[in-house]
DNA sequence: CAGCAGATTGACT
DNA sequence: GTCAATCTGCTGC
């Protein structure tokens, strides 16, 4: 059965409870014939032009972040410090530049693909929005990807965590952001590793 | 056009 | 705890 999360999820206009939801959702690529999966443990939102933290604050639309403005249920991918390739799903509808940022999966399915592709370490680290992106083969060359296509996308196994499970907080990495800074707009879950 | 800081990570002191 | 790696976009010369 198909269980891609519907077009309908990703369109509403509820960023911050979006974010919320995709805990204990499993985000799926299937890259250069390796398939790859971890459940969403930890998420950040972003709040379109009124929100100090995000890229597109003010309305501010540039080649990097244009994919903030496509419609719900698309990729947004981009490199920071020029190093790191960091996963974001776009929500609401298009031109309405809402997005979460997933920080962190457990891995469930693919590995031995992303042992090879973190590298010669022998622990597997997807605990940090770089990590993840790393281990799941996200490159910016997929920016703007339809997140209901077959390479990439979303599904629901039923692992949403209880709400006592979830930790509410503020955002990280986003000091410069003022006021905002403190939105409760991060969301963590402890999921246990499926045996 | 130079300089700087950023939604980060991992190696090293 | 500190620092380098190195891309993007903003500020200021």
């Amino acid at each position: 059965m198909d269980r891609r999360l519907p077009r309908s999820f990703y369109l509403r206009t509820d960023v911050v409870g979006i974010a919320r939801e995709l805990l204990g959702m499993v985000l799926v690529t299937r890259f250069d014939g390796a398939h790859t999966a971890g459940i969403i443990t930890e998420t950040e939102a972003y709040a379109g032009v009124g929100d100090r933290a995000s890229h597109a604050f003010g309305g501010r639309r540039t080649a990097r972040n244009a994919m903030m403005y496509a419609q719900g249920g698309t990729a947004y991918v981009y490199l920071c410090y020029g190093i790191h390739h960091l996963f974001n799903v776009v929500t609401n509808v298009r031109d309405v530049p809402h997005a979460v940022l997933v920080r962190a999966v457990v891995p469930v399915t693919g590995l031995e693909h992303m042992r090879k592709r973190r590298g010669t370490t022998s622990t597997l680290t997807t605990g940090g929005p770089g990590t993840l992106a790393q281990a799941l083969g996200i490159r910016t060359a997929h920016n703007g990807m339809d997140l209901r296509g077959a390479e990439m996308c979303i599904e629901d196994h039923g692992l949403a965590p209880p709400d006592a499970a979830i930790i509410a907080g503020p955002r990280v990495g986003v000091e410069y952001a003022e006021v905002d800074a403190r939105l409760p707009y991060r969301f963590r879950a402890h999921i246990r590793t499926p045996a």
